[in-house]
DNA sequence: CTCAATCTACCTACTAGTTGGTAGGCAGTT
DNA sequence: AACTGCCTACCAACTAGTAGGTAGATTGAG
């Protein structure tokens, strides 16, 4: 049941800081095979194209996100927490340094040199991404937890856009904190009660 | 006193359409060379390396957005509309497709894969974006045109973020509009008075 | 004015190294 | 016997960059 040592994943897994640091034309079937103690040759027998395994990793990030939001909304039902929550994860991500940017918005950002398979995957990402904030928006501001100036559709978007603008900006800086206090500004403009 | 035909000029257009669509490691010498219609080999006469061309690429844009600004703030003094102008300008050329997203905002999702010597120019021109944009906010809350809840400088980097955040959602979309309504609701919040 | 030296902008032809990808073999497991 | 996971040894295409040459414009000295 639990997982056997998996060079598909290992493979999957070097992919994805490799495209978090430079992009889809930034690592070579020669850089994963480095990193992960394999021959180039045996990637491709994992991943028969590197549109294939770019492919399987947007789309198991998409995965990962659903099951992530579906859990998180389970635990925290509130609609501010669950803002709160979302910030603070890519927060501590960016400052460990451990996922300094989300794969999509990296991806996104050059989609019209990406290969078609790769580029549905990544507006899948976004439309689910942008779906669920709007949810959570619509929810807190019925329930009056959040105060809202706009649609939640259009409040979603421009949340998600500056969680991804403050994104580039810490990189931009080289500042890990950059991000953190931008959201937090973001956020006490939607949340009306500060405790 | 006008300008002659640049091909170093063709070239340096050339290279910023292309990193535009696909990043620093999106497009080589042939592909320049073949729309600007000389031999690969004589864009090394004009640029020696690849390198000296970015380079010298985000050095210029960097040197118009300073004058543009500064020509921007003689015409237009007023804090909000110089938003409204600036989030405006980047709405329209999202529209007409001339410049889909800001070659910075592009280049600095991709820093750590970038050479140090572009790198240090994208920084230079996120440093400068936020310092005009500090300056602005400042001036427009002191004069009462503008509301802010947080210090100029925050709000001027989560403005930035915003904007930068819109140009990617919108290239994910693919829908031209996504920027605009990103920003009308994002400016909305800081000019106090709907006429 | 003139003629040679230099400079500019381009060319062809090449290099060494990298790219994603293929063919086929081999040891261990099922 | 078939499958899995890896290997060595290739490949053609492409990468940035170099070497060396040429035609034409510009310059400067006699």
């Amino acid at each position: 049941m639990d997982k056997p040592s998996n060079t598909a994943d290992d493979i999957l897994a070097a992919a994805r800081s490799f495209i978090v640091a430079g992009g889809y034309n930034g690592f070579s079937y020669a850089d994963i095979a480095e990193v992960v103690g394999i021959r180039k040759a045996s990637i491709h027998h994992h991943f028969p194209s590197k549109v294939d395994l770019v492919q399987t990793l947007v789309r198991r990030y998409l995965e990962d996100a659903v099951t992530g939001m579906t859990e998180l909304e389970r635990n925290v039902p509130e609609s501010p927490r669950l803002l709160r929550t979302y910030a603070g994860f890519w927060a501590q991500c960016i400052e460990d340094a451990s996922r300094p940017i989300c794969v999509c918005a990296l991806l996104a950002s050059e989609l019209p040199a990406l290969p078609p398979e790769v580029a549905v995957e990544v507006r899948a990402y976004f439309q689910f991404l942008s779906g669920w904030l709007t949810g959570v928006i619509e929810r807190g501001a019925a329930q009056g937890t959040l105060t809202i100036a706009a649609a939640p559709r259009v409040e979603a978007e421009a949340f998600m856009a500056t969680v991804h603008g403050a994104m580039i900006s810490a990189r931009a800086y080289g500042d890990v904190l950059t991000f953190g206090m931008i959201l937090a500004s973001t956020l006490q403009k939607l949340i009306p009660a500060p405790d």
